[in-house]
DNA sequence: CGTCAGTGCTGAATCGGATTAGCTGAGACT
DNA sequence: AGTCTCAGCTAATCCGATTCAGCACTGACG
């Protein structure tokens, strides 16, 4: 440390007060009874000497520390990260607030240290994030602190949740097909098991709207949420001799790999096939033409979590944000099928 | 808080010692005489009441808070911060130190804002990362504190500084194009603008290599480093009639549109034309064939960074990590040009 | 038998705020 | 003149650690 730090003494001394007096008007506080003239001397002796209060010593009293601990399972998981801290960090700065960040790889043991970490240094709540939206289970340590479950949701119901409208992601998407005239071979890519949310609940969307309208899907292309394995079930398919009017990837990675099988199946995008997909990332506005992609709110959860977490009154309901749909060019008319 | 927190005082009446002797056995303090005896008896106790020492109180003492800073402009550019943050975070931890993340976007007043808020905490120290590797100015507030940069080289250059060795990987990449039998024809796509020291490097090390060869770029292709003007460079390049062996592209969203190019030009990779690029993002590895890129290594840079700032002895140096060529897939021999 | 060197430990101060309890002096009222 | 009220402030304590200064006892030695 260069200058030594100013403490509250200095100022009041400065100031010609007690430390009390100083405390007071520091905090703003009304309920002692200060003048206008020891106030002013006070405020201005803190400016003179560039008073910053010492969090630390004010949280060894009050126990807060306007600090946030947000642990997740996985941060790295491409693009996720990146606007979901963004969020949270602008809304927790907002609030005068900082964010501890802590990744457990999805390690008890790991998250167990993180936490722990976290409590010792007076944490004001926490932040549970998973990326791939499973089942949550926080840690028993946590019981009786403040906590916002982020992309999960808890077998215990009464924790509050932030999650992405997943459900009506698939409703979107399935009208966004159905509006396009497609009614008949559309096909769902990506597996869907039935411990993973998102695969859940954007099925359920999409079938959904299909029974409303008497739609059935012509059939699902079953593999990993990846391009590889995408590509190659998706190359198989059409090497199959089977042709269908539109895909529905359940992810963007899905629909990238569905565009190089496409390509190499010699069909274009949208002109012979169309492809709606959900998460709405960078490498869908990349591809060409751009993909339709029913988007996770990412910052947007991130800024709500935060939010929930600091509101007055603790929240316990789950909230599901609205996923906007990101772009249209790989939608198209549904070609006349060959007789 | 649940139950109320057990102090050192607890321990210390529990073990029948004073609060003096409990703090030295905790902190594992050789040079006060302790018996065997009461050590066992204070360790006892503190297992017993699972005793955590408040860090609160402890760094109101101390001036430590095992807490470090890390400030960003962008956390959200792609890919970038996930790993990154991934390294550092992990080191930290490891170090009993956890990370508080800010994000400047740039702007000079969040930016003050945001180291004043961690100075008020009490960080033992700051990351300062640049997701552009721009020269960096950090604020007047850190003078005196400890401080390694990140991804960004200070005009003062006595401040410790963790990048990658983007130079290098300009020689890796023209290596690789050399050693596949490239010499005529080679094309480096987007712009090189003299401010961005990735950009700057990784040409200064391809021409390097090619010069010591007496191989000569066949030119270049000026475009921002995004998919879409890529893609349109590229693609007007070839539509030009000019014809080409090997394309070096400046990061894989360039390549990615690069691809796109060839592709719509009738242009096979590598067959027809080979790419090389930098980042080793994920894009490069989902693009078929893969991308052979020189990677950014991410992890390791975070790593060494906390590292660096938690060593004993301050650094003074600026440290180049190396950067690992991923991928071979879009490098081929190049085809007997057309007489 | 005095004292000197260790050994093993404790009391009290300290860090920088927040907070509680209470004090002083002036004017109003009786 | 006595005392009540109230505005305007201060002293002292607390939060939970670390740490400085020093005390009591034991055994050895001259």
């Amino acid at each position: 440390m260069p200058t030594p730090r100013v403490t509250l003494l200095d100022v009041a001394r400065r100031a010609g007060v007690s430390r009390t007096t100083a405390s007071f008007v520091m905090a703003g506080r009304t309920d002692m009874r200060i003048s206008a003239e020891a106030e002013h001397r006070v405020l201005h002796a803190a400016r003179e000497l560039n008073y910053r209060p010492n969090l630390m010593a004010r949280s060894l009293r009050t126990k807060l520390t306007r600090t946030i601990g947000l642990v997740s399972d996985t941060i790295a998981t491409e693009a996720f990260a990146g606007e979901l801290i963004r969020g949270s960090l602008s809304t927790a700065l907002a609030h005068q607030h900082l964010l501890f960040i802590g990744e457990t790889g999805g390690d008890d043991t790991v998250e167990m240290q993180l936490v722990q970490d976290m409590l010792d240094r007076g944490v004001d709540g926490f932040i549970f994030a998973s990326m791939c939206t499973r089942p949550a289970r926080p840690p028993a340590s946590l019981r009786g602190h403040r906590l916002v479950l982020l992309n999960c949701l808890a077998d215990d119901h009464r924790i509050p949740a932030v999650l992405p409208d997943e459900r009506d992601a698939g409703r979107i998407a399935a009208r966004t097909l159905l509006e396009a005239g497609h009614r008949d071979g559309i096909v769902m890519v990506g597996e869907t098991p039935a411990e993973v949310y998102a695969a859940r609940e954007r099925r359920a969307g999409v079938e959904e709207v299909f029974a409303a309208e008497g739609v059935t899907l012509s059939g699902t292309v079953e593999c990993p949420w990846w391009p590889e394995p995408a590509y190659q079930a998706v190359y198989d398919f059409f090497a199959s001799g089977k042709r269908v009017t539109a895909l529905i990837c359940l992810n963007d990675r899905v629909a990238f790999g569905a565009y190089q099988a496409a390509d190499r199946a010699g069909l274009a995008v949208p002109d012979d096939v169309s492809v709606v997909s959900f998460d709405g990332s960078h490498l869908a506005s990349w591809l060409r033409p751009q993909l339709t992609s029913v988007a996770i709110p990412h910052f947007e959860l991130g800024r709500l979590a935060v939010e929930l977490l600091l509101a007055e009154a603790a929240a316990h309901e789950v909230h599901r944000v609205a996923m906007p749909l990101h772009g249209r060019a790989s939608v198209g008319v549904p070609r006349p099928r060959p007789a």
